[in-house]
DNA sequence: ATCCAGGATGTAT
DNA sequence: ATACATCATGGA
């Protein structure tokens, strides 16, 4: 086991792990006390997270284990290996949030949002996994997603020995490609067994590459994406956003739609493509994603 | 019991 | 392009 600690009090707009790992962006994290997504308001303390992070294209070409907890100011983290770059990537570390918050404007909603969950930053999802699990998302509560995500860890990923504990990758497209739809049903995925069954196919196929929309202008990208069978606008858009880096990407969930509805009206154009135009414009264009993140889990947790 | 949850799809207009 | 019903599951 490696292990050591990144110091995060000075990065620029510091960390707040929890409000990153449990407000709905990422369903890849295991609070180690068994209490994710279970303790909606603010927990405040530091608990240990964990996943099983598959090889990272440019970062790092093997799976690895990898523990963190936000203490005494530092991530500290336990590994398979030296998590450092893997910490960095899967948390955004190298985003400026002072920079990104003086880029979004200057809004009310914003403004209490930004501040309640200061530190919060988006994460860095590897592409399958997080495909997986906004195709599970829909119409699904947040704590429930987050349980199909393990589960299907628990039942199909490989085991890996780590620290003495056995832990679950997240399967891989071959893998999930292989289970038929009835026994993604009896999983409890519901209507959405044939969609990630199909995904997974296409993904391990090579029939379409959701890394290919990296090479696309967003909106070409978001698209792209939509070619998965159960991916819309909105899951395609949690995929740019949550995994693929486009920062701009607005997600048009039930939430931001409520928010539109009451406090952005004059963004309500009818359909997904003009409504995320404008509501992109309105949250200062380049880093509206991070601003819809906080919006999201801002509301979520009853603030208005 | 009835409603609803980070929606998507197929069909009809 | 847009409107509509339909799609499983489980917790409140």
């Amino acid at each position: 086991m490696e292990q050591g600690a990144i110091p995060v009090a000075e990065l620029e707009g510091s960390v707040d792990l929890q409000s990153t790992v449990e407000s709905g962006q990422s369903y890849l994290w295991d609070r180690l006390d068994g209490k994710m997504y279970t303790t909606t308001a603010a927990y405040g303390g530091s608990a240990w997270y964990e996943t099983v992070v598959p090889p990272i294209p440019g970062v790092f070409d093997q799976q690895a284990v990898v523990r963190i907890r936000q203490h005494n100011g530092e991530l500290q983290w336990e590994s398979t290996t030296d998590a450092v770059p893997i910490v960095q990537h899967l948390l955004r570390l190298d985003d400026d949030l002072q920079a990104i918050k003086a880029a979004i404007p200057d809004d009310p909603l914003l403004e209490r949002a930004f501040e309640q969950y200061a530190g919060m930053r988006l994460v860095r999802d590897p592409v399958f996994p997080c495909l997986i699990s906004f195709i599970c998302s829909a119409q699904m509560r947040v704590s429930r997603i987050f349980g199909m995500q393990r589960r299907l860890a628990r039942e199909y990923g490989e085991e890996i020995e780590f620290n003495g504990e056995t832990y679950h990758a997240f399967p891989t497209p071959e893998q999930m490609a292989e289970r038929s739809e009835g026994e993604l049903r009896d999983l409890s995925l519901g209507y959405r067994a044939p969609y990630v069954q199909k995904t997974a196919k296409l993904v391990a196929t090579g029939e379409v590459d959701p890394r290919a929309a990296l090479d696309l202008e967003y909106e070409k990208a978001r698209e792209h994406l939509t070619q998965f069978v159960g991916v819309g606008n909105k899951v395609a858009d949690c995929v740019l956003l949550f995994s693929l880096g486009f920062t701009e990407a607005v997600p048009l969930d039930t939430w931001i739609q409520t928010a539109i509805a009451e406090q952005y009206p004059d963004c309500d154009q009818g359909g997904y493509v003009s409504t995320s135009r404008a509501i992109r414009k309105q949250f200062g264009g380049q880093y509206a994603g991070y601003a819809q993140t906080y919006v999201f889990h801002y509301l979520r947790n009853g603030g208005n």
